[in-house]
DNA sequence: CGGTTAGTTCTGCAAATACAGAACTAAAAA
DNA sequence: TTTTTAGTTCTGTATTTGCAGAACTAACCG
């Protein structure tokens, strides 16, 4: 598949996108790619020579998006390339594990809780209120999930 | 204020909790030492001495903070003094604000879908299904907290 | 068997990060 | 006015990151 200036600025976009959520900058590129690119599965020579980068680069990357559970490769008869792509179908639980992420400073609020004394009340309010707020969060998501099923039929 | 042991592992956590969303190693103990700190007031030479780090860390981590809306700081008469402080009060819109955050990438989705072929419409068809999920999700935010504020009363 | 293909692992380095320490600034105190 | 206080900005540096290139591995090919 040939890109176009419009399919690499796109794929550019995508990757400073996960940059800023962590991930190294040429792994954001290469989940571009993969979103760009028609057929949904891509070799690994296509990515190397695709996003101009070394192999080992590229190897490494795509061991980090297996092992993050974000990509998959298969086979074809005859043939001893690689072909990537992504793991589009997992998006609801993709999605939902990032919700509990973001929910995860729970935790650590509640630990603050303890350990603080009650020399400041409002303070200590304040915390109480939004943990119990990322309590009821947690809470909402399966039915989230569900209102959307329904709401989609 | 004196930190035990159990002060000082907390923020420590805290801290690596932070850093694991991008944030400088710094900044993210910053925020732990005014959660964990029972006044919630914490004087500059207070952070520098109860960090064990340099005057220009600190100076850099608190403007990083304060430019993001995460700290600020207030003055006390006759005390040249600054004593910062988190911004609990406002838990909601940073919370919002994550959220909106994560759904950014639907923007991202719309844009793949409009460049992309027909080729692999099932590849299509599960990012579209995706991108309504997240127009969906955008739309129950503010639901959400209103629900919380009912069942709270 | 040696040669090719497809990808991995190792080694090294250029650039970015995160901080220390010193020099500096601005306002208050003496 | 000089000195002190409180914090900022500048300069240098150890550490980490992100990648290239070479060496390596494992399977298939002729």
């Amino acid at each position: 598949m040939v890109l176009t200036e419009k399919h690499k600025e796109l794929i550019e976009r995508i990757g400073v996108f996960h940059e800023h959520k962590g991930m190294q900058p040429l792994v954001g590129r290469i989940i571009g790619l993969l979103l760009v690119h028609e057929e949904g599965e891509v070799s690994f020579d296509e990515i190397v020579e695709q996003l101009g980068v070394s192999k080992s680069a590229v190897s490494n990357a795509l061991t980090f998006l297996q092992a993050k559970g974000r990509c998959v490769y298969s086979t074809r008869p005859g043939d001893r390339k690689r072909y990537f792509a992504l793991k589009v179908s997992d998006w609801r639980e993709d999605f939902e594990k990032e919700l509990q992420n973001i929910a995860e400073i729970q935790k650590f609020i509640d630990e603050v809780l303890e350990v603080r004394t009650e020399k400041n009340p409002e303070f200590n309010c304040k915390m109480r209120d939004f943990s119990n707020f990322l309590c009821f969060f947690k809470q909402e998501i399966p039915s989230l999930f569900e209102r959307f099923k329904k709401q989609q039929a």
